[in-house]
RNA sequence: GCUGCCCA
């Protein structure tokens, strides 16, 4: 990584010998700027190969985008979203769900939500990453209803909530106190063929504890048993 | 050449 300079010398002797380098290696330097957390200096590389005659990718889009949000640089994430939108460029769902990931982190849940709606208006298909995503940003904000009400809507459209659905869920409620209905969804869950997991259970069990209330984690406990689900 | 989710 200290090596970036020797980087950009070689780029220039390779463009002196009448060799323009390739959008790849580009973008590997871009990426190699954002690993080290300054995207800015990323963006100075796609300034430079602009310069040069070479058009930054989807790739490139997607590399500063994801440098910015490792840094919560959402500010500048949403410019380079607009420019690559304004190249007819789409970015992937696993950029966007990263954006929409550091856009929750700040308690911008609203945007978020809305960044997903136009992403599923543009026909660029969401997954269950990105709903879950958006869902542990509601429990987050404390918003446990309304992040129940999207695990149910993301059925509606397609999308079969898995257990890290719920798992995300049932932690929200936990942690808003709200263990009885957290206790619930575990039954929701499996009555829609979805089985509690490790995680299911460390989450529950924990909680009942938290609040002394240790017959129940031991329920939760056999249960988990008989179920044969490996405790942690 | 980039690559996202759940408890502790």
């Amino acid at each position: 990584l200290n090596r970036l300079p020797e980087g950009f010398r070689l780029l220039e002797s390779m463009k002196n010998q009448g060799c323009e380098p390739s959008v790849v290696i580009y973008n590997t330097l871009v990426h190699a700027f954002c690993k080290k957390g300054s995207w800015n200096a990323g963006k100075r590389v796609m300034m430079q190969m602009m310069r040069s005659g070479c058009e930054p990718n989807e790739v490139t889009y997607n590399t500063l985008i994801s440098g910015c949000c490792r840094v919560g640089e959402i500010a500048e994430a949403l410019v380079l979203l607009e420019s690559a939108k304004s190249k007819g460029y789409v970015p992937d769902v696993i950029t966007m769900t990263k954006l929409i990931g550091v856009l929750c982190d700040e308690g911008r849940v609203y945007e978020a939500a809305e960044l997903m709606q136009q992403m599923e208006a543009k026909g660029c298909p969401s997954d269950i990453i990105a709903y879950n995503t958006l869902i542990m940003g509601l429990c987050k904000a404390g918003k446990t209803k309304s992040a129940h009400k999207i695990l149910r809507g993301m059925t509606v459209k397609g999308f079969t909530p898995n257990a890290a659905s719920y798992n995300t869920l049932i932690s929200g409620l936990c942690k808003d106190g709200k263990i009885d209905s957290a206790a619930y969804l575990v039954d929701e869950m499996e009555n829609n063929g979805c089985t509690a997991n490790a995680v299911t259970y460390n989450t529950l069990i924990h909680a009942f504890c938290v609040q002394d209330r240790v017959e129940e984690a031991f329920k939760l406990f056999n249960r988990m048993k008989i179920q044969d689900c490996v405790p942690e």
